[in-house]
DNA sequence: GCTTAACCTGGACGC
DNA sequence: GCGTCCAGGTTAAGC
């Protein structure tokens, strides 16, 4: 019989909701390399912001299943705004069954991983995050997205903590490139200045809007922008649009894709057709829901890919 | 339509 | 300590 452990006192009421049906772990799932500005505290408390929301989570490690405990901030008790970013509606339990049918010799593979779910990102944080991820390694991408945070955004506070919201895209149009070269963007930097600029003549909440569109449509939208190839296109898609179908081809998707589909996905450059064939054979295995599995793949490969550098 | 080089830079690794 | 390579890509030029 299981025990509930119950979460640290940390000088707010918890709240809590059930992962029975819905398995959520907190690890992959905020530091899986889809969100980068969440931290762990010594008491093994998620702190974190989506737009003008400041959130803690805490579960016992490795129980998928077990309640989650969370508050929000600056408005307490903010149930629907937690299930919303964390997806809690989207049922993995029965996509973990069709998705084992459909790929039985991934199914120890996205079972081990049944807690990583996709978050609900706010777009704006979103796209200018993943701008910063090419060519780059996840601990540089949350150094640097912190960076930008830390100058441009506005402080709030929650439980006696201090916290940096996302700016806006009018700060975003304004920021400084040598601020931002000295918090690693490096080449980086001009681009991301002057895609805000350019997404000010966009109508109002044009990020948003995409999320109404087909994922198709969307992408091609996204892939207009100078600085957006598909990889990029694919992460906002799926991390911040509601677009579960799209699969982010990188370099670790592309070497399930040499197990999953033949050795010749993983051979020459990374055309765009190449690019679109691995999507399209995912989609085709895993269905509506393609990119939610690829996500759990890519944490088991990512690991694998670790641990075969440290022998 | 495919390949290649350039773009920044911290950390890991070998020597 | 130093050199080299790699890391969640995109773009443009050359073939």
């Amino acid at each position: 019989m299981h025990t509930e452990i119950n979460p640290p006192s940390a000088g707010f009421a918890w709240q809590s909701s059930c992962c029975k049906n819905r398995p959520l772990s907190l690890t992959p799932t905020l530091a899986g390399g889809q969100a980068f500005r969440w931290r762990k505290d010594k008491d093994g408390i998620w702190w974190g912001t989506a737009g003008r929301h400041i959130f803690a989570f805490w579960k016992p490690e490795d129980n998928a299943r077990s309640n989650l405990y969370w508050q929000t901030w600056p408005e307490l008790n903010r149930r629907e705004v937690v299930e919303d970013y964390l997806q809690l509606n989207v049922d993995t339990e029965a996509l973990l069954e069709e998705w084992s049918r459909a790929a039985p010799d991934c199914a120890e593979t996205l079972h081990r991983y049944e807690g990583a779910r996709v978050l609900r990102q706010h777009p704006l944080e979103c796209f200018t995050a993943f701008q910063c991820a090419t060519c780059n390694t996840v601990m540089k991408i949350e150094r640097s997205v912190e960076h930008l945070a830390r100058g441009y955004g506005e402080i709030a506070e929650a439980a006696g903590r201090k916290f940096y919201l996302f700016p806006t895209l009018d700060v975003l149009a304004q920021m400084d490139e040598g601020y931002l070269r000295a918090g690693l963007w490096g080449y980086r930097a001009p681009r991301v200045i002057a895609l805000a600029q350019y997404m000010r003549m966009k109508p109002f909440n044009w990020l948003e809007l995409l999320r109404k569109l087909p994922y198709t449509e969307a992408k091609r939208e996204l892939q207009k922008l100078n600085g957006i190839g598909p990889k990029v296109a694919d992460c906002i898609c799926l991390f911040a649009l509601d677009k579960p179908e799209a699969v982010p081809v990188d370099t670790h998707v592309r070497k399930i894709a040499g197990r999953l589909f033949g050795e010749k996905y993983t051979l020459g450059s990374l055309t765009e057709n190449k690019y679109n064939e691995i999507a399209l054979l995912f989609h085709e295995k895993f269905g509506q829901y393609a990119g939610w599995a690829q996500q759990a793949l890519f944490l088991a490969e990512r690991e694998r890919a670790a641990a075969g550098r440290l022998q």
